[in-house]
DNA sequence: TATATATTTCGATTTATTGCGAAATATATA
DNA sequence: TATATATTTCGCAATAAATCGAAATATATA
């Protein structure tokens, strides 16, 4: 049986739609190439703060941006203090490949 | 080096974000299923007008929805008489998925 | 040439998405 | 407790996308 896609796969084809969310999922690939050292290890994500200062948008308009791929299921946001890290979801972003091959 | 991409995977993906778009994809691939028989084999793609009965939306709708499919490279229209036959761009399409899996 | 068929383009409306600043929430620290 | 930091949520304006019916275009045929 195929790999069932939670969420599915419209949401995520939708979230990858927009360029800055495809751009922040790059910058989510390698944290130590894309940003500068943050005060925590990037082990558990970039947080919400560094990702705003990197992109040329407001904070409230990235904040919706995170939003979306976090119900896509593509970033997984962890919450320390007062940061929120994020960080990829890879084992979704491999299931949604597999699928979008088969499927396209 | 790696593929150029042309229309760019912006528009590609932003094509891909529509299901009726995706929906119409995916009975391309197999026009003999997914349709009554034609009048003119499939050979050349499946005419608009088939496309437009077996989806429920409007004439115009469709219309745009290929605009938009064959604007993003994805099909490709063939006129023969009054007939504009359409069918997936194999080659683009395998591209996409070759480059998205190594993007994203 | 007139009429029928296939498809697109136009104009308008509706709905969805993006974006911002300000206010709200949550946590940390003085 | 007050203040600072991190982030989200709210309210709203601007832009883009989807949809329809009617008109336009192109081809075919009587």
């Amino acid at each position: 049986m195929t790999k069932r896609l939670t969420p599915d796969i419209d949401d995520i084809i939708k979230a990858l739609a927009h360029p800055v969310r495809r751009e922040i999922l790059g910058w989510l690939k390698s944290p130590q190439k894309s940003f500068p050292t943050q005060a925590h290890s990037f082990e558990l994500g970039v947080c919400a703060g560094k990702i705003y200062e990197k992109a040329d948008l407001s904070q409230s308009t990235i904040s919706a941006h995170l939003a979306t791929l976090q119900r896509a299921g593509l970033v997984v946001p962890r919450k320390v203090g007062q940061w929120i890290f994020y960080s990829r979801n890879e084992a979704l972003i491999d299931k949604f490949l597999d699928r979008i091959k088969s499927d396209l």
